[in-house]
DNA sequence: TTACATGCAAACACTTTGCAGCTGA
DNA sequence: TCAGCTGCAAAGTGTTTGCATGTAA
């Protein structure tokens, strides 16, 4: 099975390190190493991750960084515009905001796995029914869930080997 | 303000407390008073709620039941179809599935509001998406997050009350 | 009669916070 | 220099669970 094609990332003029540092220093705060070696860590792959696994990859690559910062910086990325928060299950989950594309997701019940996808009539839609109902509507969530292929195939050969 | 006018219920055959009933049956297990209490409680009327509030409102109508006992409960009631999880914050809302017409969420990012509406494109639109992907398309989450029209007034007064 | 449910308290999982010492600008 | 940051441990918050007792069928 062939992995599902990523979104091809945007063009943008800074980097994320770049445009964090910025963020802080409106705000008079600092770009220490910790946040520094957190931002390079997260836009060096892109996938979906939590805080638990940002804490144990951090520290598997030899860099420690607190839980305590990990959370705090997570928050200000977020405020920041680089990360944007899922909440799929009951820990936070973060996926990429900067130099990404907007999307959407498909969550498999099955197994986890998140799918991204792309569709431009949502948008509209969210536009009009904010217009409808006079909200400003910013943002949205438009989350599909159900079985993915693999967890398809998986089941209808356990129900084949029931029938045995 | 008029409050934003609430989706037509469904014609159902069974009450909420039946369908609970042959459901538990099904698995033999009972249903017992505080079971019942519950469903009661939570068909009564139309909201959006989660576990702490339920404890709260049994409380004070004078039927003392657990807060074990509505954790238990509510997941009892998610299985078997009565209610819908929402993952709109840190707490679990949920919101009557049962008698009531599948719909998608307005949350208001300023007051909390959540607003429901119906838009058939956004069925059809899931399924061509699940379709691509080889996904088998359960079910979706839809919410648009925004300013509700009171939030957004709410704010302009501030802003011209900051210009004197 | 008895398998299943309840309430309590304790455990759990995730996240936030107070504080003493450290550090980037 | 010193405001802001870090790590630690402790506290919060929401939810789940073990167990003795209670109860629907």
């Amino acid at each position: 099975m062939t992995p599902p094609p990523e979104l091809a990332p945007l063009e943008v003029s800074e980097s994320p390190v770049d445009k964090f540092r910025e963020y802080l220093e409106i705000r008079g705060e600092k770009l220490t190493e910790q946040r520094r070696k957190l931002v390079d860590h997260i836009f060096n792959s892109h996938k979906h991750f939590d805080a638990d696994e940002l804490v144990s990859d951090l520290r598997h690559s030899g860099s420690r960084v607190s839980r305590s910062t990990v959370y705090r910086t997570l928050r200000l990325m977020v405020d920041a515009g680089l990360l944007r928060e899922l909440r799929l299950t009951n820990r936070t989950a973060y996926e990429h905001n900067y130099g990404y594309p907007s999307h959407d997701h498909m969550h498999c019940t099955g197994c986890g796995t998140i799918v991204e996808f792309r569709n431009d009539s949502i948008r509209r839609i969210r536009e009009e029914i904010g217009d409808q109902f006079g909200f400003r509507a910013d943002n949205h969530r438009f989350i599909i869930t159900g079985m993915c292929p693999e967890c398809l195939r998986a089941r209808s050969r356990r129900r084949k080997l029931d029938q045995i």
